[in-house]
DNA sequence: CCGTTTTTTGATGGCATCTTAACGGACGGT
DNA sequence: ACCGTCCGTTAAGATGCCATCAAAAAACGG
């Protein structure tokens, strides 16, 4: 694991906090630390961390509306750890969205098991037919590897910025289907972003010159006019 | 767009499978059900099912080889049941690329819950530029392809541009049913434009022109005089 | 603290697309 | 037959959108 995923843990017992963070940074996770709401909502946005942990029980907000804001506008993975273990809270967390839902006290391995699938979710959907081994994403000479972080033309390593691989990540994860402008800035830059697409043209532009033989004629990502961007399916 | 999404439950102990299936069933589910790990393996490929709910406890095989089975080939979504509670199943199980883990016993409203959110990783909850619709429209030899933003015919692409498609796509999102100019031109221009069909005129004497071997008789797209366009519907 | 990489912003040019105008044919009513 | 309405078609000017280059600003690493 070259590059480690970020994960915002919301918890405000400090015992626990500094237990989690400590669990996941000896197993290769960077963290960030939000003990209240309102201080994590500013984090999530300014830090767009990979995965969020997030306590119910806060002392400012309810903390299932942290989990409703951000998911008016991304889909980036929740996962809810709470006291709480009726079913109905369990429900309604899932349903406002959280990933995975799970009761205090936990096992660490548990957490960190369920953590690596939540991940893995938003590496590995189906957008092809079901054929996609987790972890990568290929199509012609292209691969994309997910656990690495790393783009392969040819075999050959392909250096992209951070923002460069997180375009072609994401566009990789919904091969086959135009992503709009505004759906990719906010999936990247989060809500508070400007959804000016320039900063998408210019990273575009940069990927498309070490991705491309022919930039003016691409062979992978192609540009939907006054719709958004699309990575080449299987099938064309 | 499907009704029911389709869960194979293998389960060996024939009350809790039925039990499952009534509460599924009685949910909005379809359900098909399979005792066995050979039985269900061929389940899998021969019904296509849109998500597994799979118990560990068989008596032929162990249900962590069908899940290693199913995880060679795909990412179906697979939700493991199981009595054993021990940490490390459900770290194996997890790793393996089960998308959850419910230990028994557990509420039917919990699993209902984490069987939604399940299936929820599995869609697209993207927005495409204006028109809400995702799939592929077929009829003759055009074919709308929604999530490419692109149209077919005799699987030739066909380029139209950003409001031709949006015009074309409208039509065949209501295939048979006669859209007025009113209707369409709010739908594609936004509800301030000003009601003059000479602009719709023009796009659709392009898109004909595209689409159709003759213009001046059209197979695909019909014009209802004093009233608005008709997409062709499978009858003609 | 300085040099380097990365990100963001600004500016330009070209091409695709949109819009509007004008004309002609078909049809129906008077 | 004449006129008006409605639709299809073509053409041309205006606009919008995208790729690209360049430079400023910010983040990063030692």
């Amino acid at each position: 694991m070259k590059l480690k995923d970020k994960v915002l843990i919301i918890e405000d017992e400090p015992s626990i906090r500094n237990f989690i963070s400590t669990v996941l940074t000896a197993n290769g996770y960077d963290t960030i630390l939000a003990a209240q709401g309102s201080e994590a909502l500013s984090m999530i946005s300014s830090h767009c961390p990979d995965l969020i942990i997030l306590d119910l029980g806060l002392p400012d907000m309810d903390g299932l509306d942290i989990l409703r804001d951000v998911r008016s506008w991304s889909n980036l993975p929740v996962i809810v750890v709470s006291a709480r273990t009726h079913e109905h809270d369990k429900v309604e967390a899932l349903d406002l969205g959280a990933d995975d839902y799970i009761e205090k006290p936990f096992g660490t391995s548990e957490l960190l098991a369920r953590i690596r699938t939540a991940i893995r979710h938003t590496r590995t959907p189906l957008a092809n037919g079901g054929i996609a081994q987790s972890g990568k994403f290929c199509v012609g000479a292209l691969t994309i590897d997910y656990d690495k972080h790393h783009v392969l033309m040819d075999g050959q390593d392909v250096h992209l910025t951070l923002n460069e691989f997180k375009i072609v990540a994401l566009l990789g994860k919904y091969a086959g289907k135009v992503l709009t402008y505004d759906y990719m800035i906010r999936e990247i830059w989060g809500p508070k972003a400007k959804a000016d697409n320039q900063i998408l043209r210019v990273n575009m532009a940069n990927i498309r010159r070490k991705l491309e033989a022919n930039p003016a004629e691409p062979e992978y990502i192609f540009t939907e006019i006054g719709v958004g961007y699309r990575m080449r399916d299987e099938d064309t």
